[in-house]
DNA sequence: GTTTACCTTTACGTTAACGTAAATATAGAG
DNA sequence: CTCTATATTTACGTTAACGTAAAGGTAAAC
């Protein structure tokens, strides 16, 4: 893709390159209507928007979030700044992920704690065998 | 599932009941060799340890971990108290383990700033359509 | 002008993690 | 003895999230 340093955008393979996803699956977040990149003729146009978008999908994966999970953050990045309602509705489901964050907090601060006792007794069981 | 206080014992509903997982994923988790309870004929008996390993490989899930990265968790929690070899492969992948866990927290920080960034924009939107 | 390197759409295939249904067994309550 | 609850196995079905061709368009490089 060609570079434009005035009004940033990407090709498909950019940010395939740039966040080791395959275009597959670019183009699938597009099929399910995460993402909605421009045209160029019939190739894809993706802006700093469409990036970011892309950056919280994969996060998101990486903390185990459906496609439609991520959906929710996805759209907190960019609402209808409507009516008051709409806000508020947003406001419940910023809380209701962030919840969600604490209790995966808890589950790895209890992995980590659960882990390190397992090294101490791997090692303790490396002493013994080399005293 | 009859109660015994000397030695804790649990009925596949019991364990179904408490962590509010279906009979049929317990079952699975058995039929990739996850758990291996005993059978009193052909019922399943639940030691306090495979209640453990079903608590661990559930948090696992919570952390969208596949149910092959929860078996090393798993296996974690009774290796073969062996040779020196294997305890140094179990220290490597408590490390591997570690990594993926700080690799989490940080999304799970970015994250909790992006919300707190959006419910932050939220509010204001609120004020001034009140105001 | 034809390779090379991309891009596109369409469409069937695959894997994990169960859901769901059917048929059967067993044990305790009334 | 029969009803109810809970257990079992077997096996086909389902959904998400892509993988994997196949068939073709475009554009710069040689």
């Amino acid at each position: 893709m060609t570079m434009n340093t005035k009004t940033a955008e990407y090709g498909i393979s950019d940010l395939s390159r740039e966040f080791e996803v395959t275009t597959r699956s670019i183009r699938h977040y597009e099929d399910i209507g995460l993402l909605t990149p421009q045209r160029r003729g019939k190739t894809r146009i993706y802006t700093p928007a469409d990036r970011t978008k892309l950056k919280l999908i994969l996060r998101g994966k990486r903390l185990g979030f459906s496609l439609e999970e991520s959906r929710e953050i996805v759209e907190m990045y960019d609402p209808d700044q409507g009516n008051t309602t709409q806000l508020n509705s947003l406001l419940e489901r910023i809380q209701i992920q962030r919840e969600k964050l604490k209790q995966q907090l808890n589950d790895i601060n209890t992995m980590r704690h659960d882990l390190k006792e397992a090294e101490a007794a791997c090692r303790k069981a490396l002493n013994k065998i080399s005293s």
